[in-house]
DNA sequence: TATTGACTCTCACGTTGCGTGAGACCGTAA
DNA sequence: TTACGGTCTCACGCAACGTGAGAGTCAATA
C-alpha cells in the first residue's frame, strides 16, 4: 500500500507517516524505484500497535522503545491496552459524573466542593508513586524507578491506574479457584504489567507472590482491595510461574 | 488562591497558568502588590470549562473563542460537553472492542479487515464529520450528535438497525426511477429518519445526497447494501428536496 | 505522443502548548 | 537576619507534526 491509502485507512496524515518514517518509528517495508514508499500488512500491524500507544498518551519516543523491544509480546501488549483503555473510560465515566454534578450544581440543586469540580481532570498530579512506596515499600519502588522516571507523567499516572484496575479486577475474582482460567488471565495482566516496570522470570514472579503474604505490610495494602486477595493472588501467582516457567 | 493551589486543586502545572495567563485565556481576577496572581472562584470555574475542552482536543485559540463568546451559555456548553464526552466513551468502547477483537483475532480465532482494525481510531480526523460541519455548521452537527450520544445502548441499536431497514428497503428499489412512487416514498423515510437526528432542510438534505456520490468513502460503505445505492439515492434525495423546499 | 492532473518525494521553516532553567524578588518561620 | 520555599519574568528548547515549495512519477486522456 502507497501512503496514501495507508493514510485514508487509518485516518492519520502522510506528513504524519513521512514523520514515523524520519525518526524511525515506522519504516515502511519496501519503496518502488522512484522511492514511493511501500507499507506491507506487518506495517500495518505495526502502525496499529503505535496508533494504540498514541492514544493512550505515550510519547512516540517511549513507543518506538516498547514496540522495538525484543521481549515485546504483542499478546500481552494488546491485554495491557485493554486495561488501560479501561480506565481511560474509567476516568471519563468520572468526567460525565462531574459534568452532570455541574450542571446539577447550576440549577442550584447541590453544591460541589472545588475539589469535587476538577475529579476526572487530574492527570499530572500523580498518585503512582506514593501508592506504590506505600504499597510495595521503598527498595522495589526504586528498583524499578529507572523505568518509571524515564516516563512522562502521563505514563506514569496511566501505569499507576492501570495497576489498580488490575487489583479491582483480581479482587472481584478471589472467591474463584486460583488456576481458573479468568483467574489465570488476570493474574497474566498482572505478569505483563510487572515486566512493564521490571524485568521478572516466572520464578522471581511466583517469590513475589509469596512476599505478598509474608510481608504483612504488603498483605495490608493488597487486601485494601478486598479481604484474602494477597493469598489469592500468591497462589494465582504460583499456578502461573509453574505453567509458563520451563 | 495562589498559582500553586491551584495547580495542586486541579493538577495541571504553575507553567500551564502562567501560559494560560499571557495568551489571555484565563486571567487571574486580581494580583498581590507583589505581582502574585490571585485566582478567584470564577477563574476557577472558568479554568473547568477551559480544562472540559482541552480534554475534547480543542486548541487553547479555539477554546479562547468559546469561552470568550457573549452568547456562550454555560448550561448548554455544560450538556454539550456531557454528549461529547458520551461520544468520546463511545469511541473509546470501540477501541476496546477493537483490541478484544485483535486478541481473538492473535488467538486465530477470527479474521479482520483492514478497515476493522483501524475502526475507532479515526477520531478528529473524521471526514464525514468535518465534512458536515463544513457544510452545514457546527450547531448542526453538534446536536445530532449529541442526540446520538444521549441515546442508550439500546436506542442507538435501534437507530442503527431502523438505519439499515431503510437502506435494504432503497437498496430494493434501485433499479426503478429516483423519482417513482416508491422510491420518494422511501427517500421520505430518510428524510424523516435525519431529521430525527438533525435539522435537515431541503437543500442540506440535497446537498447530503451529492456527498454521497463525491465522497467515496460514504459511496463505499452505501454501496454496500447494493451496487449504485449512492448515485440513486442522491438523485432522489435531490427530486424530493425539489419537490418538497419552498 | 504529449499533456494533463493526481500522487509522491525531499527539504525546510512555522506552529502549538507547554517544559525547563536562570536570575531576581517576596514572605514567613526560626 | 537568615534561611527557604513560593512567585515573578524572560527566554530558549522541544515534540509532533502542518504547510508550502519545487521537482519527479504515473496513468489516463486529448
Amino acid at each position: 500500500m502507497k501512503v496514501r491509502e495507508v493514510a485514508d485507512l487509518t485516518g492519520i496524515s502522510v506528513r504524519t507517516l513521512h514523520h514515523y518514517d524520519e525518526i524511525g518509528l515506522l519504516v515502511p517495508d519496501g519503496t518502488t524505484e522512484a522511492g514511493y514508499r511501500l507499507y506491507s500488512d506487518d506495517n500495518l500491524a505495526m502502525l496499529q500497535q503505535i496508533l494504540f500507544y498514541r492514544e493512550l498518551g505515550f510519547s512516540l519516543k517511549a513507543i518506538k522503545d516498547i514496540v522495538s523491544d525484543p521481549s515485546f509480546n504483542r499478546r500481552e501488549a494488546l491485554e495491557l491496552h485493554r486495561s488501560l483503555l479501561i480506565e481511560k473510560r474509567r476516568r471519563l465515566d468520572d468526567m460525565i459524573a462531574t459534568v452532570e454534578k455541574t450542571i446539577q450544581h447550576h440549577k442550584g440543586e447541590i453544591t460541589m466542593t472545588n475539589e469535587e469540580k476538577f475529579k476526572g481532570f487530574d492527570f499530572s498530579r500523580n498518585p503512582y508513586e506514593e501508592e506504590a512506596r506505600r504499597r510495595w515499600g521503598n527498595e522495589a519502588v526504586d528498583k524499578s524507578n529507572a523505568k518509571v522516571a524515564g516516563m512522562s507523567k502521563d505514563e506514569q499516572t496511566a501505569l499507576g491506574e492501570a495497576v489498580n484496575e488490575i487489583y479491582r479486577k483480581l479482587a472481584g475474582l478471589r472467591t474463584a479457584s486460583p488456576d481458573s482460567e479468568q483467574a489465570q488471565e488476570a493474574i497474566g495482566e498482572w505478569y505483563a504489567m510487572l515486566n512493564r516496570m521490571g524485568s521478572y522470570p516466572p520464578q522471581a514472579f511466583k517469590g513475589l507472590g509469596q512476599m505478598y503474604v509474608d510481608d504483612e505490610r504488603f498483605t495490608a495494602s493488597i487486601d485494601q482491595f478486598g479481604e484474602g486477595l494477597a493469598v489469592f493472588m500468591r497462589d494465582a501467582m504460583a499456578v502461573f510461574a509453574d505453567r509458563h516457567g520451563q
